[in-house]
DNA sequence: TTAATGACGTA
DNA sequence: CGTACGTCATTAAA
């Protein structure tokens, strides 16, 4: 991609450089997603990140050879004394900002720029002060800050950066550009800025006055002076305005005075940019955990101690030299650019593939190096077909992608697959950072890379992809996918490292990677569903739902919305004047819960009418949905994603598979529309019988709890009886479920209170529950406390497989949010090894199902079961086999119980 | 049209 | 005052 950029004279004259900190590193803040840029330990690092990146580009492009960064203090300022409302009523700022400042100053001293500020007085003066200084050494100046009243100081040999949009964007403010923008040359500006107010400043200026308005007068009059002077000839609305904020107008000019004169305790030639202190640099760049990208490019303008050349600076756009395919030419490109020579692991190929399901629309590849071609797919001729199809499939030549799954359903369609994938960069940036609920390629790029990958809409851009095209070169669209197949194969390397940082590469590769094929495989198949059942349900839910609508206004006497809280909290408060619930923000709940709490409080039928309403309005939607999502095969086709919960589970969408109701027996008829497919013989469902409480068991070694396992009698009525101090046999089912539930809860981090919510007993029960039950299990109760007490050390916790979840707020001072991360702490590591472990189960049953020559395929995980559709006489073999590969997968202390049922529907399939 | 909220289904 | 998700309907904001 080519921008335009303004180089500046090559002459010898020294350059000083003056940075407004605050200013800028406010400007930083804003333009990089906070919540994006951040250490594992929660230190947000978005505005030393951007103001580093800012600097970086002004080094390299204005070559400056003296610098130094202003920066206000935050005590009150000589203005203050004159104006006590200056810079009042400022909103309040970001808490995610103020820690950076420091880090931001400790870099600056580390690469050898001088920080100054001075009590009393605002990072303005001190820069006007050293902008004349420079001026006077007859030096070239330039100011890089976003307060507008810098531009007073602009001369033909000073001239202001002001921000723009993006970070990247600097206007060049020279007087030229002043006058152009505000009507007046820069000696004027303070004159205008008087007349017109600043807000940021808290400084008003005359209503209905301007900067048009100020222009004109000041162009009439030479100056505020002259006008001051004269102010009764203004005519008009505008100028009775002037006479009469006349007091304000002074004060703002001179508040807005820049001092010159100040005594800054440094000369100038100290300002002359020094030798970075690389080990600082390094040390500092670890622990703000940026990516390598940035310190090269840091590394690439400055001047280390080390002594050690300087590597190239990486570029800042994407370079790709681009081959738009024509007939006949893929192949060729192919045997010249992508040989296995020139396409390592360490360096592999990046493929970007835009499409849908079934269908690839264009591809491009890019190869180390960066020679790239774009792929329509519509004009590929026999022998490129081949060689695409030779090079995609092949596993010798290493590739990146993003998305891989996408990628491999898209080129399906077309009998294309992708062979020797090292990388999904969406999936590695989710193992480094699994909290992230977005893994786009333009934001990790930036994240990781430090580029934008998208040039958005400016006029730059278009009029280039014009220009290009137009020369019968590459359009805008096929540079933007070449670019992103570079991009994603840059990626790969940078998220290489930082995953090997982190212990997380074998996750990648042993499991999430081999994962992709087995879930696009689960997609494509999809499970064939019973529509006339499931619109016979529909019509049914439907009907009751309706009854009970009815009812429901009957009772009240009038008609309202059951279906809306609002109404329903009118209702049920006000007009029946029934007692408060649980507060919430919007008022009081009308939850299941709650409406059954008044129920029996009160014996209004309407409660039941209502709770009944919810139960078939609930079925009634989810049988919608699924109708909805039937495709043209008769199957339903979920899409399963890698990448969203922070805990290593797979989650469902369109539709979700994975909340299709089975708790009670209404709900369960909706399973009877899943059924087995043509030319299969039956549905098998396989899971994990209490597989938290194994891993449970596993991880905190408590003997009592592997012991309860390993005998293989009913779990929950042994640790009962234990608890209660009697015979197995002597276990009532009141206090086999009590101990359940506490089991249970446990995994979640359930406190003495929820336990007796839970149970409907007395809290003080519920906390003598507890105690019973770590006196004889204490080693569940060491085992949790040391999860949190060591993830609240090194800021994560860790599955059993090295998977890892950040969890900063565990040293939180605010006492909700750091109770929430205990609990996630508790949590993560028992749902994530069962994650885990299901996983792999999934790849041991695809392989072993693949290696037996099986026609039956895995189509659903919900989360602690598999659901197989089973060819014709292969029952037996793969229940023996998916009971084999499920329970091996991992080694625990205690075995993997998995229990296996068949039938002709997922209902059936029960057992 | 989009975003936030409440409610509720699963493991 | 128990974790992890996704979806729907309503409501308010734009």
């Amino acid at each position: 991609m080519v921008t335009k950029r303004e180089t500046p004279d090559q002459t010898s004259r020294s350059r000083l450089l003056l940075l407004d900190g605050h200013s800028m590193a406010f400007r930083a803040f804003f333009a990089l997603p906070a919540d994006k840029f951040g250490t594992s330990t929660g230190q947000s690092t978005n505005a030393v990140y951007g103001f580093t990146s800012m600097l970086v580009k002004l080094l390299r492009d204005e070559e400056p050879t003296h610098v130094a960064v202003a920066w206000d203090l935050s005590g009150p300022t000589f203005r203050h004394e004159e104006y006590s409302e200056y810079k009042g009523g400022r909103s309040e700022t970001p808490p995610e900002f103020p820690s950076q400042v420091p880090l931001t100053q400790d870099l600056m001293r580390l690469v050898g720029v001088a920080n100054l500020s001075s009590p009393g007085y605002e990072a303005d003066d001190v820069i006007a002060t050293l902008a004349r200084w420079g001026e006077d050494a007859g030096m070239e100046v330039l100011i890089a800050s976003g307060d507008r009243d810098a531009f007073q100081l602009v001369t033909d040999s000073c001239t202001v950066l002001y921000p723009g949009k993006s970070l990247s964007d600097l206007r060049r403010m020279d007087p030229a550009a002043v006058e152009d923008k505000y009507g007046v040359p820069p000696e004027r500006y303070r004159d205008l800025a008087a007349l017109v107010g600043e807000k940021a400043d808290n400084l008003p200026g005359v209503p209905g006055v301007g900067p048009k308005t100020a222009a004109k007068w000041i162009g009439k009059y030479g100056s505020l002076e002259e006008l001051v002077a004269r102010a009764d000839e203004l005519t008009g609305k505008a100028g009775q305005s002037f006479r009469d904020h006349l007091d304000d107008v002074l004060r703002n000019y001179r508040l807005n005075r820049l001092e010159t004169g100040m005594e800054l305790g440094v000369a100038l030639e100290e300002l002359e940019l020094g030798r970075a202190d690389r080990p600082g640099i390094d040390a500092l760049f670890d622990n703000l955990e940026f990516a390598s990208n940035l310190r090269e490019r840091l590394y690439s303008v400055v001047r280390t101690d080390g002594g050690a050349a300087t590597p190239a600076a990486p570029a800042e756009e994407f370079s790709v030299d681009l081959t738009v395919a024509g007939t006949g030419e893929l192949a060729d490109w192919l045997v010249r650019h992508a040989s296995a020579d020139g396409i390592t692991e360490e360096a592999p190929a990046g493929v970007a593939v835009e499409g849908t399901r079934g269908r690839v629309d264009a591809l491009a590849v890019s190869v180390p190096g960066g020679a790239s071609v774009f792929v329509d797919p519509t004009v590929l001729d026999e022998r490129d077909s081949e060689a695409l199809a030779a090079f995609l499939a092949d596993a010798e030549r290493p590739k990146a992608v993003h998305e891989y799954k996408g990628a491999l359903l898209a080129l399906d369609g077309h009998g294309w697959t992708l062979g020797g994938v090292v990388s999904d960069t969406a999936l590695a940036a989710y193992l480094v950072q699994p909290g992230q609920r977005r893994f786009d390629l333009a934001d990790l790029c930036l994240k990781y890379l430090g580029r934008e990958l998208e040039e958005g809409t400016s006029g730059d851009q278009l009029t280039l992809d014009l220009d290009s095209e137009k020369d019968g070169g590459p359009s805008g669209h096929q540079q933007l996918l070449a670019v992103r197949a570079a991009a994603t194969r840059d990626l790969a390397a940078v998220l290489a490292a930082e995953l090997d940082k982190r212990g997380g590469s074998h996750l990648l590769r042993e499991v999430e990677l081999p994962l992709v094929g087995v879930l696009a495989r689960m997609e494509r198949a999809g499970i064939a569903a019973d529509r006339p059942y499931l619109e016979d349900l529909q019509g049914e839910f439907a009907s009751a739902a309706r009854g009970a609508v009815e009812r429901a206004h009957e009772i009240v006497g009038r008609e309202f919305n059951l279906g809306s809280p609002k109404q329903l909290q009118q209702v049920l408060f006000e007009d029946l004047g029934l007692p408060r619930t649980k507060k919430i923000k919007t008022g009081y709940t009308t939850d299941a819960d709650a409406l059954a709490w008044l129920a029996a409080q009160t014996d209004n039928e309407l409660l039941a009418v209502l709770l009944h309403h919810r139960d078939q309005t609930k079925l009634r939607t989810t049988v919608e949905g699924l109708i909805k999502t039937i495709a043209d095969d008769g199957r339903i086709h979920t899409t399963f994603n890698q990448t969203v919960a922070a805990t290593g589970r797979l989650s469902s969408t369109e539709p979700n598979l994975q909340n299709i109701p089975v708790r009670t027996e209404v709900g369960r008829r909706i399973r009877r529309a899943f059924v087995v497919g043509e030319g299969f013989e039956e549905l098998l469902t396989a899971d994990y019988s209490q597989i938290e409480l194994r891993i449970m068991a596993h991880l905190s070694q408590e003997q009592a709890l592997i012991d309860a396992f390993n005998s293989g009698y009913d779990f929950h009525a042994q640790m009962a009886a234990q608890v209660f101090g009697v015979a197995v046999e002597d276990v009532d089912g009141e206090a086999r479920s009590r101990i359940k539930a506490m089991s249970y809860g446990l995994a979640y981090g359930l406190s003495a209170y929820g336990l007796s919510q839970q149970l409907g007993i007395a809290p003080d029960e519920a906390k003598k529950l507890m105690e019973d039950y770590f006196a004889e299990f204490g080693g569940v109760r060491d085992y949790l406390n040391s999860v949190v007490e060591d993830a609240r050390r090194a800021g994560y916790t860790e599955t059993m497989l090295g998977r890892r979840r950040y969890l900063p707020d565990l040293t939180s001072d605010n006492r909700q949010r750091r109770e929430m991360a205990e609990r996630m702490a508790l949590n993560a590591p028992i749902q994530g090894s069962a994650a885990d472990i299901i996983k792999v189960a999934m790849l041991q049953v695809d392989a072993a199902l693949a290696e037996g020559g099986f026609a039956s395929r895995v189509l659903l995980q919900v989360h602690d079961e598999l659901v197989v559709e089973v060819a014709p006489g292969e029952r037996e073999a793969v229940e023996k086999l998916v009971r084999h590969e499920m329970s091996s997968a991992y080694d625990l202390r205690v075995p993997l119980g998995v229990s296996v049922g068949s039938g002709q529907s997922w209902h059936d399939a029960a057992h």
